[in-house]
DNA sequence: TTGCAAAAACTAATGTCATTAGTTATTATA
DNA sequence: TATAATAACTAATGACATTAGTTTTTGCAA
């Protein structure tokens, strides 16, 4: 009276997300997974193609949670403020779900089409948050991989302990965050100076 | 006629920095190393304390290269031409090395004392190229933290793929500094404005 | 309602890896 | 020259992932 007992993909996905938050995505393998969920670890190769595609799916999944709480963040704002929250929002999630943040990085395969959807989506988001900024074709694209960059290094090096000195890390961000929007103004002021010139 | 075949922690070294920046860091195993090495993997352990032991003298090994470029990069600079550099060579050091640098990230243990020694000499360097702004106390040390953000979280993106679109990366880098460096001057001219009010 | 095919769980087996214990040969030193 | 430390080795164990093949349940068609 064993098969059929009720495992699927969600309560899965679920179980590994509880396992990367907690012990680090290192720890999600197919054996600690199956033993949290009272089953033998090949049973998971019903549901998932083997610890690579598990990792696949995983880094989908935070993708899509990422997208959605970033999404939240910004409606009905712009501007200093949409980005501001933007960010806020990113930081958020990151430090939540440490080990599901891990594998949007790291798990993700490029060539997965959900996820080239899903990070086409998140690039138009961010590119609606900077409008305000009036940044001109290209400059709006080297802005976002810009703010990304800067989220995600504050958000990995948070994670990992990176950050030694004792000073207050919410501090650092909105510092980090003020300088970069500051930058952003005076390009903006800059590239207006250049299309006015003497 | 096996024992003192001439095996020593340097050339271990050099043959897993090889392996980590050519197959990446997941791909250093004791059984790969030792297999580059011409010896058993039990061997390895003469020298190092197991794999976790080779990870951390990676990370070692790792951050003081990468203290290295970066002080030859700002000796002679101050302001944004030394902050520039020290970008540069940053981003450099991480796109030759990449499983090297990944090591610096993953693999130290924040307990061990050189790391600490090392991360604390990191903080002092860029302090100093940081000096022209004249952030005082905190805001100087809030500033390291986001150049290091930025700085790490472009690396780790690039490294990755994570940027998708067909657009130059050393634009986007360039920018991105400059960005940074435009917003310190205005948190400059926030702070005199302050000091000398009205 | 009955029977059959697909799906989901299982057991058993293989191979890779890290790690430990115990052995042997070499080197350095007393 | 003898001995102790060291560096290599072999053998064995245990954790994993993965595959092959088996059994049981379930859904659907006759």
């Amino acid at each position: 009276m064993s098969p059929r007992i009720g495992l699927d993909l969600p309560t899965i996905l679920q179980a590994a997300v509880e396992i990367a938050d907690t012990r680090g995505l290192e720890e999600v393998t197919l054996a600690s997974l199956a033993q949290k969920l009272d089953v033998r670890s090949p049973s998971l190769y019903n549901h998932v193609n083997g610890l690579s595609g598990l990792r696949s799916k995983l880094a989908v999944y935070g993708l899509e949670q990422l997208l959605h709480v970033m999404t939240q963040a910004v409606v009905g704002r712009s501007g200093d403020d949409a980005v501001r929250e933007l960010g806020k929002a990113y930081v958020t999630f990151a430090r939540a779900h440490p080990g599901l943040y891990d594998a949007t990085l790291r798990a993700p395969d490029p060539q997965d089409e959900e996820v080239r959807r899903l990070a086409g989506e998140t690039v138009d988001l961010v590119i609606r948050a900077l409008q305000a900024y009036e940044l001109k074709d290209d400059a709006a694209l080297h802005a976002v991989r810009g703010l990304r960059s800067l989220l995600h290094g504050f958000s990995s090096l948070e994670q990992r302990g990176g950050f030694g000195l004792p000073l207050d890390l919410d501090v650092s961000f909105r510092l980090l965050l003020d300088t970069f929007l500051a930058g952003l103004h005076e390009m903006k002021r800059w590239a207006k100076a250049e299309s006015k010139p003497t």
